[in-house]
DNA sequence: GATGAATGAGGGTTCATTCAT
DNA sequence: TATGAATGAACCCTCATTCAT
């Protein structure tokens, strides 16, 4: 019974789809109204990216999010409470899983060389690669007006980022493998990484970059700098 | 009477201001009301940055822009055919006295180390720290949205931007003060100014950047990959 | 069978929940479901009593009849055709109750003054202390848009009390209890009670009315002026 | 210049409409505008008039008023704030002008028989016969939606009929012209009024009320009962 | 019968753009 | 030229009503 109430009208949040695919998972009841819930939600969401990554919040229409994922506009609003709650949770929900998987890289023990290369290919794979660069896109092109959210960005996954990043430096830089003022600007370890994706947006048309091979010239770079210090 | 019709309505666009100043210098017929007139569509170039800066276009109204540069509504449209013109030319004003900088930036012949160093406190000193900063941001969240202003800005900044660094680049490593790689992949040289640029806008109520130390780390890092390779 | 389409969608009407608590009465069968049947159906109209008074017909969402009644949303349309029905369905059955109790009110026989004591007490116990109130101030509020139950109440109720009134006050001012003008204007009677009910829901919270006290005081002062005429 | 912004978007208000009025009358300049201004704001005053009496507030489209006014939609929103903000300043408006009338009616000296004879024939001409009648119909039927609405009827305008009606028949007490009980129920004398009113909007197509003569014979019933206490 | 998710028409409000002054 | 009142298209959001389960 307390499933029949899990999405519903003004209250649908991250919480409640979570409870939701909890359930889901938990039970064998009456999962297909459930199933068939957290396929629109995801529906919605997925239109809602194409959308926004297309237009920027202000400009898209919640009609056209509402067409591209095959529903009425009014649906929208069983899910999510109005349009900027769409545009939050939307991030949340692509964000969410790469938190715990952030939390493990700072305790890897390996030379820096082999991580550095793990990290550049885990960067191309699992975000430029995916609908997760667009959602960085977001972060970076409206971040500003969503104080919340960059908010949220910053101390779920970014700074999370940079201290597993800054940890793994401070061990390389300890063994010699690179030099100790890398690990006080962690930044710079991404700042391709960060280039690649508002370049992507902007200036492949005119001269298409090679992420993988800047990012791995730039690891390369860094590294080569240990026998200077 | 052909003065008068210099800056109107529906047709005033980049060319005619700039003849509006060319003619401003060269004669000395009526200059007040040009020199006015001059004013006015700066004024409305200011407030029009402040408030795009602050709200992203589609958010901007430009009531607000009006109302900033002390004007009535319908003046703007004096001075700009729409909205998306005033945006437009406001990046194309911005940018423009930047172009001849750039082209000359390539041909001076100094060791790496000297020129990184002067390149650095260029952007801190005349991007970083000035309204430029803004405009750079715009073109980042905003550029999607007018591929004819990122074509702009490929085409008359960017391009020259990267092909001076690369001369650049090409020579040092030809002097062994670089590695050749880097040449491949100039961004990676800008990389943290545009990292900055995000970070200032996003994150440094959380955790502030000293930008021209990581960009002067950075330098420092890929000079010292020289003795390596 | 025909039992299970008693009361069932698009046809719900007064006559059908008539026919409903009769034969709920009348028979010894499958009561059950009938009672519940009619039990649901006042929940619904309690909470739309509740709610249309709050916030006015307009501003009532089934939504929140629905919810305060404890039933879905859906449920409420296989008791009433739509919104205006339910609306005009729970005026009729507030006021159905009213008319028999009327229409013997004309024949009793006593002294003005014993009636028009037993009148007020009436009204203030049964209407003004009653949620008949509220129905009143809903057909205050609501009656010109609603010319159809403007013309129920009129026709069914408000004609009845006037004639009874009229002819209470006939005979007392044949008996020379009070003067024969007001007659003429039995509302004149009523009149304090209208006030009250207004009163109550606006002025209340600034200046308390002791209605009963009002009403008395204006019953003696007309009873009063027959020694004037 | 300051006249200017007398009526601008988000700030039109009352006080800025009387500023506007006195500024008319005091000044010889730029009328012209001005006068267009007020005209356009009355006439959105009287369609909302029209449309909110027939409709009431919920049910009243702004498009509907813009159109009976003639006017565009926007247009609304130079004048007024929002549709509540409309209705609020409505009733004020029509209900101002009172204010004043009021408070010098306590002070006349005259038979009660005159006076109540004055404020009867007040009540048809200046209420009854004007578009008045309806905003105190609007007043009870959307007052208790709109508390502020009825706060300031109370503390502007009945707080005072009440007071002025009080002494007045404290005084014709005092001389013995009508019993001291009324006294204590100003609202008998008004309550026929209110019938009118209600009767009025309601029940007019099926038994037409002579108001004045109604409200002329309840006098008459009060004042004779003077002789009995 | 009962549910509540889904629908989509409708309306309040905003704001770029126009135009009479 | 400059103004700012006026316009009306556009868009978010609500909610009565429907309908598959």
């Amino acid at each position: 019974m307390a499933a029949r109430r899990t999405v519903s009208a003004k209250t649908a949040s991250p919480e409640k789809a979570a409870r939701l695919r909890a359930s889901a998972k938990a039970r064998s009841g009456p999962t297909a109204r459930e199933a068939r819930s957290l396929e629109r939600r995801q529906a919605i969401l997925d239109a809602a990216l194409e959308e926004f990554s297309a237009r920027g919040f202000e400009a898209t229409r919640l009609d056209d999010v509402a067409k591209r994922a095959k529903i009425a506009k009014g649906t929208i609003y069983l899910y999510f409470r109005d349009k900027e709650s769409l545009f939050q949770e939307l991030i949340r929900d692509m964000l969410t899983p790469i938190i715990g998987t952030i939390q493990n890289v700072g305790a890897i023990e390996a030379p820096l060389a082999v991580l550095a290369d793990r990290l550049v290919d885990m960067f191309v794979r699992e975000v430029f690669e995916t609908r997760r660069k667009d959602v960085i896109r977001l972060m970076i092109t409206e971040g500003r007006r969503f104080p919340k959210i960059a908010e949220f960005y910053y101390r779920e996954v970014l700074s999370h980022i940079i201290a597993a990043v800054r940890a793994i430096l401070r061990r390389a830089a300890a063994r010699g493998e690179v030099s100790a003022a890398l690990a006080d600007f962690p930044q710079i370890l991404v700042a391709p990484g960060l280039v690649a994706i508002v370049w992507s947006g902007l200036f492949d048309r005119f001269e298409p970059l090679d992420v993988r091979a800047m990012m791995k010239t730039h690891v390369e770079l860094l590294l080569a700098s240990r026998k200077a210090s």
